[in-house]
RNA sequence: GCUGCCGUAGCUCAGUGGUAGAGCACUCCCUUGGUAAGGGAGAGGUCGGUGGUUCAAUCCCACUCGGCAGCACCA
């Protein structure tokens, strides 16, 4: 009664099977060894069991540990391994919900103590046990009914509730692993014994159910596996590096910020800090010069404003509110410390009559502003109480809404490149289901961005990648985020572009157009650092500290090697200073090694060694951060050397285009 | 905000129911040394805050503030 399927091997070769043979029996009737290390087979790229029928016709591979895809079920089977091996040490425990996430698995559990770093050792002894077992994965289909029973008399009541969420046409699977069982949607490999010892817990933390605060808090172990130890060793090794790089760390050792408990949240800068901070300031304002007007609202502003707004409403528990100290004062009015620039912008715009000949009007602020984030969030300079927004909003009519999005786009991808990022992704989030303004305006917006985000993608020749969010727009409108990637490759979300229905009509925000008549401009949002505090905490990461020349906040430091040398040290400092750079002096009674030492601790990109030698030949000895190298030069060359070398980019290309002409 | 962990010198950390210690940094002295720590001496702490238990609290308990990790949030 069975019939013959033909199957299309990865050589190209067909052959003819019966259908009803599994794939374990197909791999073993090519060969034993690929019997032996098959651990499932990808059937029309779907990865299935090994004990799965092949059913029909089709494209098929049997699949090996060392398959690329092979990692997701090496992970998801460590992650029942991990379930059963909670509930052998502690059978009260119950069992939720485990999957495979980027770098690993998780799998949560409902208990009255939550797991400690402690336990992690001892869970995963009892995991090598399981997998030593190499107890067969063997799925079975339940009815709906008999699942609910046997768990609901197990206690899991999680999974039951995991059960009736589970559309009534789709099968109720159960692997077991030995005697031990779950409820899961599969594959597996063959056996636990094929997981492998390259595993690894991680951490533990609380999450809540199903990802909602108002449900009950579970406990989340979370865990790494990898097809060998060999790949776990690098990725442990590549985490380590992520610690070495972080922000908050480089932030002290370079003496750039520091936080105190008396302000949560917010950043006091250092003079190095503060440093950066004015460099990546004046390198926006250098972009934005010709077509940006720069601005600057009030900080503090009646609360009536914000209400008119909408963010008073919808943003209230995360504002701050001000009011003069003495309860006696004369004016008796609540203001908020502004969380966004874009009120106190349409104020300018609406400030005097505007004419269609004036649009578009493109207002810039590097805007301080204030948000109370929730205690949990709060993050270095990633996410912090008190920021600045390189903010921006432009004023132009429904027409020129396409090309100052082009411009825009233009604007922040060369920023970004300035800064070394090359690969970016561009998103375009469309209208969430909670939204303002009728449905007419937002299919022209979105037909307008989609138009544009196509253009993106063929303008940049295939660098820029593009992806679509759907229902993740703001409520006043769609967007595009921006997206970089660092150099250990981590995604940032950094820039923007939101087109807004909301604020000109609620502000009756109006130019007067060429037919007499006034009309609502479109008001476009976009920010390209986002946050500068932010972006300066992505830069210190991206770079590990060791920044290029023109940005550093220390350029160079001119090191004596004996005080004989101290006035042509002196005159060393006064010409790089005299040539633009940031330079720090040190004639300190310590030797040349100590302050080699000290300096390549900060970070310093350039150390100029002034010996007796140097100064009687008027050389300088250059040894750049992260090299032993040395390299003796004369000053001038030295300094002309640094002088071009820290040239801002975007200043280097335009002296650069000057020269080409 | 929620769950868990943490809070001792500028930094990294040790420690104890009887009012504290190391290394680095800092100050001074000696040392003038050629590319990642020369030597010596000294100074430095309300042991996050408040309350409680105790003859006695940095240590135990409660509350509170702050930090870390994850979750939730992110106009």
């Amino acid at each position: 009664m069975s019939e013959a399927v033909s199957l299309t091997f990865p050589d190209g070769s067909i052959r003819e099977y019966d259908a009803n043979m599994t794939g374990a029996e197909l791999a073993a009737s090519i060969s034993k060894s690929l019997a032996k290390k098959a651990v499932a087979y990808v059937m029309d790229g779907t990865v299935r069991d090994l004990s799965d029928t092949l059913g029909a016709s089709g494209r098929v591979e049997i699949m090996t540990r060392d398959d690329p895809r092979a990692l997701e079920l090496i992970r998801h089977d460590t992650a029942h391994v991990l379930a059963e091996a909670v509930q052998e040490l502690w059978p009260d425990t119950q069992v939720t919900i485990g999957p495979v996430i980027e770098n690993g698995f998780y799998y949560d559990f409902a208990r009255e103590t939550p797991f400690t770093l402690d336990d992690l050792p001892v869970i995963e002894k009892k995991m090598r046990e399981i997998i030593a077992r190499n107890a067969p994965f063997t799925k079975q289909v339940w009815p709906r009914d008999q699942a609910k029973q046997v768990f609901s008399d197990k206690g899991e009541a999680y999974k039951v509730e995991l059960i009736d969420a589970i559309p009534a046409d789709q099968d109720l699977k159960i692997y077991y692993q030995g005697d031990w069982f779950d409820l899961c949607r599969g594959p597996h490999m063959a056996s636990t014994g094929q997981i492998g010892n390259a595993f690894k817990l991680m951490k533990v933390a609380g999450a809540y159910w199903r990802g909602d605060a108002n449900n009950p808090m579970l406990t989340r172990i979370y865990g790494t596996a990898f097809a060998d130890q060999a790949q776990l060793d690098d990725y442990l090794h590549m985490l380590e590096e992520a610690e070495k790089r972080d922000h908050r760390k480089l932030g002290r050792e370079m003496d750039l910020f520091h936080f105190q408990e008396e302000g949560p949240g917010v950043v006091f800068w250092h003079s190095k800090g503060w440093k950066m901070f004015q460099n990546l300031t004046s390198y926006m304002r250098r972009r934005l010069d010709g077509d940006y007007e720069e601005v600057n609202a009030p900080q503090v502003l009646d609360s009536s404003l914000w209400q008119t707004s909408g963010h008073w409403d919808w943003y209230k528990e995360n504002m701050f509110s001000v009011q003069c100290a003495d309860k006696d004062a004369e004016d008796k009015r609540v203001f908020a410390l502004k969380p966004m620039n874009c009120p106190g912008h349409v104020q300018i715009f609406k400030h005097g009559l505007k004419s269609y000949r004036d649009l578009p009007i493109r207002l810039a602020e590097f805007g301080n502003v204030h948000r109370y984030e929730p205690s949990g969030a709060l993050h270095g300079l990633m996410r912090v109480r008190g920021f600045t927004q390189d903010d921006a909003h432009i004023f132009c009519t429904d027409e020129q809404m396409e090309a100052e999005c082009l411009k825009i786009n233009d604007l922040i991808l060369s920023v970004y490149e300035d800064f070394g990022f090359k690969e970016i992704v561009v998103k375009l989030s469309t209208r969430p289901e909670k939204r303002v303004g009728d449905d007419a305006l937002w299919d022209r917006a979105e037909s307008v961005m989609m138009e544009v985000l196509k253009k993106i993608e063929a303008q940049s020749g295939g660098r820029i990648k593009i992806d679509i969010l759907p229902g993740e727009g703001a409520f006043y409108g769609p967007k595009f985020e921006y997206t970089l990637r660092d150099a250990i490759g981590r995604e940032w979300q950094c820039g923007t572009t939101q087109v807004d229905f909301n604020l000109p009509e609620r502000f009756g925000a109006f130019y007067i157009d060429s037919d007499s008549e006034k009309k609502q401009p479109v008001m476009i949002h976009r920010a390209i650092c986002g946050s500068m505090e932010r972006f300066l905490g992505i830069l210190i990461e991206n770079f590990a500290g060791s920044f290029p020349l023109w940005f550093a906040p220390m350029q160079v430091v001119v090191a004596t090697i004996t005080s004989d040398a101290d006035d042509y040290a002196r005159r060393v400092a006064a010409e790089l200073k005299e040539a633009g750079l940031t330079v720090d002096l040190d004639l300190r009674n310590e030797k040349i090694n100590y302050k080699v030492r000290e300096h390549s601790l900060t970070k310093v990109p350039v150390i100029l060694v002034c010996g007796k030698r140097e100064a009687e030949e008027e050389t300088v000895n250059l040894r750049r951060f992260g090299s032993r190298d040395q390299a003796s030069m004369g000053l001038a060359d030295a300094i002309a050397m640094l002088k071009d070398e820290a040239t801002p980019p975007d200043l280097a290309k335009k002296k650069a285009a000057k020269a080409g002409r």
